[in-house]
DNA sequence: ACCCAGGCGGGCG
DNA sequence: CGCCCGCATGGG
């Protein structure tokens, strides 16, 4: 029996639940257990086991792995943690909406996903429920990503197969697992991003620029642009507007009128400037947890 | 039965 | 350009 030193990252503002239930990338092939509050994910061919104690003002992350630092930084740089939440709060809680998101739901984080796990889990997401992202994603997992095996040679979990893992699958193995007409850019967006894109390459810190090139996948509109550049690359100037966003923020902000994506866009941009999307997660999540 | 879901591409005016 | 339509599938 091997053991290990677990080792504690100290965490002020962070929410494992709070986190895991927003509908991010992440969350669709997690396992999370609200009792323990632990969660468990596949990361390359590791298996990542983290549980947050203490609460959402003040705790700690620990740990659990055959890694050791290798995952302590990847938890750091997924859960964001080197983000000033206290700041973040102040600039984006200049309103009551937003200030009512942050009390309710205060410690969820934005979370830092593999590109191209984030390109496939939105497109999936289009016209589409959280509950059936989550199934067919799994799904895909399941199917198409790598066995990770334990020190004693047992497969323990599957990774999140890469763009080129897919290439084998054709549009009808994909509408099998559940993913319907979007099967085809599910498809094509795995060979254009193993042959014709490389999106490790892009510049994740040029919103506009980043935001362009991720439009020339097929299946991949201005939304989930924004949510890729948001959750994929970390780009906190995307605000990705959804129908849970659309119609929150008519009501909220332009006393119920319909306003075309644009408008939102610019009053955004105007409220929250370049952490607006942080204000989106909050609104969004508030959104779909009060409907 | 009907409506909706983290939208998109294509066709039309 | 903007508007409008169809689209797979499962849960409420």
């Amino acid at each position: 029996m091997e053991s290990y030193q677990i080792p504690k990252i100290p965490v002020s503002n962070f929410s494992l639940k709070h986190t895991f239930e927003s509908a991010q990338p992440l969350t669709f092939y997690a396992d999370y257990n609200e009792i323990s509050n632990t969660i468990t994910y596949p990361y390359d061919s590791m298996v990542i086991n983290m549980m947050h104690s203490g609460n959402q003002e003040k705790g700690e992350l620990h740990v659990v792995s055959r890694h050791g630092n290798v995952a302590v930084d990847e938890v750091k740089r997924r859960f964001r943690l080197h983000d000033n939440m206290e700041r973040i709060y102040k600039r984006i809680g200049t309103d009551e909406h937003v200030k009512n998101a942050i009390n309710s739901y205060r410690g969820m984080r934005l979370t830092v996903n593999d590109p191209w796990e984030t390109t496939l889990v939105f497109i999936i997401s289009q016209f589409n429920n959280v509950k059936r992202i989550r199934l067919i994603t799994r799904n895909i997992v399941k199917r198409y990503g790598t066995e990770i095996t334990d020190s004693a040679g047992r497969e323990v979990a599957k990774s999140f197969p890469q763009s080129r893992d897919l290439l084998k699958g054709t549009e009808k193995d994909f509408r099998e697992l559940g993913a319907g007409f979007r099967a085809k850019y599910i498809k094509e967006a795995a060979e254009y991003c193993t042959y014709n894109i490389n999106l490790t390459k892009l510049p994740g810190n040029k919103y506009n620029k980043l935001k362009e090139s991720l439009m020339t996948i097929r299946g991949v509109g201005e939304k989930v642009a924004d949510c890729i550049a948001l959750m994929g690359y970390g780009n906190l100037e995307a605000f990705p507007i959804d129908v849970h966003i659309k119609r929150s923020m008519e009501k909220l902000y332009f006393k119920g009128k319909k306003k075309p994506i644009k408008q939102i866009q610019k009053l955004a941009e105007e409220k929250w400037g370049d952490y607006r999307g942080y204000a989106q997660q909050y609104l969004f999540h508030n959104a779909r947890m009060t409907k």
